[in-house]
RNA sequence: GGGAGCUUAGCUCAGCUGGGAGAGCGUCUGCCUUACAAGCAGAGGGUCGUAGGUUCGAGCCCUACAGUUCCCACCA
């Protein structure tokens, strides 16, 4: 075949993916329908952001995802995998920001209404921007269902869950101490909060005791919060400072009167023991301040400016007026004493930026009622985590959940669906915007300026993408998911909020198994990041090597759960891969004929070899399916790639060319069709893995024509099992070996080919070894095969070897090394007594032969009878050399 | 302070329910053998972190310890 001689030597991932991309989105194999025939997968990508740029972690998430969809494509379900993108309010309105301000323009010059256009327009050129990077990667999406969580329909579901739980009280709008981020300017939830460990200091200042010469000293790391002070507590049980429990301090520099009062939050042992008390601006400060009565005193503004309050201080930055605090502080000699401290810090997950807790008015998700079913659902096994110990993180962390701050003071996002009448201030929390307040008939109405989290939306990712709250047929089809699959990173922000969310607007759990996956590193194990610079670009790994690569260097070696360190190495190692797979189908489709009729094969001209290979990917596909069904990707992907390198290319295609070499050979057409099979179920158990070498191939290959993606999945079957094929080939296989391994030691050379002598008095040695000659011939360079039963005729200087049941002679016409031959047959005696070592210590120890299975104990027998005959023989061959 | 993971060949990592230690890369030797030098054949290399325990049998289960990474908590 002409076409299939040009094939290229090295396989070009450049001529390939895109034009099967399209063809796979023309044919609309992506698209999955609700069909009552076929049973439904649902899988519901994590949505990246509209901002974002595919980085590895998308990569290797995707790729898992993709895997897992295109096994259950193929194996017949209805298998939908739903696309789409997130919003991310606060990253994508800081991005803007940025970009605004390098025009010298700001978000309160434009406007809200403005600033929308323009994110609305950012959405346009960068949101689809990640979907064709997600395309590069051969995600078999299905595009036609792809949403935004700000579509009309997703906000819509966020409309009615806010509505919802506001019915049911589940939320609420509060005053208390949030986190605040002074860079982003909004209110952020407790787990956006990073603590990140810094050099501080520990600042001991003197409070002076009202009409006394007394005073306490007090350590603080935020000296500026000082002026925020309502109190400073100290321990009940402290007898060192009981007495001063309900005395009055002179707050320094601002020389107002603060109590002394007593809580067991303070610890006797830290610090000086006692505490200056900040209730506006420390979370710990703020109970004890609601446990006493204290007045909250902000003294900065949103920006962490100091205001009004801070008197003197007003118009600094914190940091400035720590500084100058400290200053006056100096002066006044209240300043005691300065010590190193590292302490944790939090700061904004976004910006880094140090947050400054704040007293504000947010809304709030009372979390404990949603928890109780979300806890349930995986205590109780139908959703399931795997790897199962993440559970452990999940339920840590939801058993001690915190109401939810959801407000957030930015503009890119779903606005919160509350009005307040500026006359009387009734809130009103309802679907439209009301015109007239039900309360005083006030007209003067104003919608809550504050945005949602960008999580609240993508809580409800399972069921809003399928058209919830309306009642449709995928819905109805497709929910519950299946698999979600995700970083550990995650769990909190995303996992247990679609949990929670599912249990309360569906009543069922949004999904039944949670596959977890690690971290991608860089290859000195550090974590890929912007700042360190050190991120690798799957999309130039793509150019460079091909996506099937990329995607096989990710998910080899890699057990769920754990992180992975990502090398150049890796991919080329991949690479390789990928070009053998197409250079073994090259060699078979360089072998097929012309109008290949395998209607015509006769399976009686199937050679032990056919048949063991036939076996062989029997046993692979059963192993591989069963391991893509425990999620265990890597290690069934190391199968096939063992199984197609090995046992394929090394051993099979090699066998079978003499048989392809001579066209007039009998079994040609059966070694085509074996190749053929063998080859395209290959592919198929690969192609989740790798589709496009892998449709590429497939496309070439004599079958019924239709795209391997929808291709069916192959079968393990009992008929294809051929146990004595496999064990003959064994047979024949580690003579090979041998031989080899003696070629190479005795450094005959690899063009040399010799006669060889089999002896064995085994029938079924003797018939293998017949059936298998051609095969030695040609894989040990045998001239000449003969197989008998005793030693007559073979020359005393003749190199040899033993495998279970047979011995093998060599005679070289040059005289051999016997000194060299006598070291090689040594080691070989030593490794047996190894063996023989072993096995009868098992077998000699009463307690092995009384309690172990009788399967494992005829199994050790077996290895023995085979080790002794083996050393024996040895044995003798050292005896007659050394003579 | 609490919790989790990791520790296996020179490097990076697999190792499913306990039953003779594996891969890739690297190293050494020999090969351009008409699919593939991004390849083929062969070799070397590990007391599976340490110490106990359970078991006929432990890389795998239990306990303690050491090193390491991460998560949660946040004592000013």
């Amino acid at each position: 075949m002409d076409e299939q001689q040009n094939i290229a030597k090295q396989y070009d991932p450049s001529q390939v993916e895109d034009r099967l991309y399209s063809k796979w989105m023309e044919e609309g194999y992506f698209h999955a329908v609700p069909d009552s025939k076929k049973k439904p997968y649902t899988i519901v990508i994590p949505p990246p952001n509209i901002t974002g740029q595919l980085h590895m972690g998308h990569a290797l998430d995707n790729t898992l995802q993709d895997i897992l969809i295109r096994t259950k494509r193929m194996q017949g379900y209805s298998a939908l995998w739903l696309p789409g993108t997130d919003h991310a309010s606060i990253a994508t309105e800081a991005k803007l920001v940025d970009a605004l301000a390098k025009e010298g323009i700001t978000k309160d010059m434009l406007g809200r209404e403005k600033f929308l256009e323009k994110a609305w327009e950012w959405r346009k050129i960068y949101g689809g921007r990640i979907v064709e990077q997600l395309k590069k990667l051969g995600s078999s999406c299905d595009w036609e269902r792809e949403r935004f969580t700000m579509d009309e329909g997703l906000s819509k579901a966020v409309q009615e869950v806010f509505l919802k739980l506001y019915d049911k009280g589940l939320i609420y709008k509060g005053e208390r101490i949030t986190n605040w981020c002074p860079k982003c300017n909004t209110s952020i939830s407790d787990i956006e909060v990073e603590f990140e460990e810094q050099a501080g200091h520990f600042w001991y200042i003197k409070y002076p005791v009202k009409d006394s010469d007394e005073f306490v000293v007090i350590a603080t790391t935020r000296p500026e919060t000082l002026l925020g002070d309502t109190a400073v507590a100290v321990n009940p049980e402290d007898e060192r400072f009981i007495h001063l429990v309900g005395k009055t301090l002179i707050l320094p520099l601002v020389n107002k009167e603060i109590p002394v009062i007593a809580d067991s939050y303070v610890d006797k042992e830290f610090g000086t023991g006692c505490v200056k008390i900040t209730p506006a601006h420390d979370p710990n400060d703020y109970e004890v301040g609601l446990r006493h009565n204290l007045p909250q005193i902000r003294i900065m503004d949103d920006k962490a400016i100091m205001n009004d309050n801070a008197g003197q201080y007003k118009g600094l930055d914190r940091y400035e007026a720590r500084k100058k605090i400290l200053e006056d502080l100096e002066k006044l000699g209240l300043l005691v004493k300065i010590e190193d401290h590292t302490h944790n810090v939090g700061t904004c997950q976004r910006c880094r930026t140090v947050i400054e807790p704040l007293i504000s008015k947010q809304w709030y998700v009372r979390m404990k009622p949603l928890a109780e079913p979300a806890l349930e659902v995986v205590r109780n096994g139908t959703i399931k985590f795997v790897p199962e110990r993440f559970s452990k993180i999940y339920f840590n962390w939801m058993e001690n959940i915190q109401d939810w701050c959801i407000s957030r003071q930015l503009w890119w996002g779903h606005r919160i669906p509350a009005y307040y009448c500026l006359e009387c201030g009734h809130i009103m929390v309802q679907a439209s915007d009301p015109d007239v307040c039900p309360k005083c008939g006030s007209t003067r109405i104003e919608q809550d300026p504050d945005t949602l989290d960008t999580w609240f939306s993508s809580a409800l990712w399972p069921f809003s993408t399928l058209g919830w709250p309306e009642k449709t047929e995928d819905l109805e089809y497709f929910y519950p998911t299946d698999v979600l699959v995700t970083g550990y990173d995650i769990i909190f922000f995303w996992v247990a909020r679609m949990i929670f969310s599912g249990m309360e607007h569906m009543k069922e759990a949004p999904f039944k198994t949670v596959f977890i996956h690690g971290i991608v590193k860089d290859p000195q194990g550090r974590k890929m990041s912007k700042s360190l610079g050190n991120g690798i670009d799957p999309l130039e790994v793509i150019a460079q090597y091909g996506t099937d690569a990329l995607r096989f260097a990710l998910t080899i070696g890699n057990s769920p759960g754990n992180d992975m360190r990502f090398s150049t190495e890796k991919v080329e190692s991949s690479r390789n891969f990928a070009n053998k797979v197409w250079n073994a189908s090259r060699f078979v489709l360089m072998n097929f004929d012309e109008n290949i009729d395998f209607s015509k094969v006769d399976k009686s001209k199937f050679t032990v070899a056919d048949r063991w290979i036939i076996s062989r990917i029997n046993t692979v596909t059963k192993e591989v399916t069963e391991n893509i069904d425990k999620f265990e990707l890597g290690l069934g992907l190391q199968k096939v790639y063992d199984f197609i390198w090995e046992e394929f290319c090394d051993w099979y295609i090699e066998m079978v060319k003499p048989r392809l070499y001579d066209r007039e050979s009998t079994g040609r057409l059966e070694v085509q069709y074996v190749l053929n099979f063998v080859l395209g179920n290959a592919m198929k158990l690969l192609h989740p893995y790798m589709p496009f070498i892998t449709e590429e191939i497939y496309n070439h290959l004599i079958n019924d024509g239709r795209s391997i993606m929808i291709s069916q999945w192959p079968q393990y079957s009992e008929e294809l099992n051929f146990a004595d094929d496999e064990s003959k080939m064994k047979i024949i296989m580690d003579a090979i070996r041998n031989i080899r391994n003696i070629r190479a030691e005795m450094n005959v050379p690899p063009a040399k080919r010799a006669k060889m002598i089999f002896v064995t008095s085994g029938e079924n040695e003797k018939a293998t070894l017949t059936e298998g000659a051609t095969f030695i011939q040609r894989l040990a360079g045998a001239s000449e095969i003969v197989v008998q039963a005793d030693k007559e005729g073979i020359p005393a200087d003749a190199v040899g070897t033993v495998i279970a049941g047979v011995e093998i002679f060599i005679p070289l016409d040059e005289l051999i090394d016997i000194e060299k031959e006598i070291e090689r047959l040594n080691k070989e005696k030593i490794n047996l007594e190894g063996e023989l070592k072993r096995v009868d210590g098992k077998l000699n120890n009463e307690g092995f032969v009384a309690k172990a299975p009788p399967k494992v104990i005829e199994e050790e027998k077996a290895k023995r009878d085979k080790y002794q005959d083996m050393h024996q023989k040895v044995v003798e061959r050292l005896e007659s050399l050394k003579k």
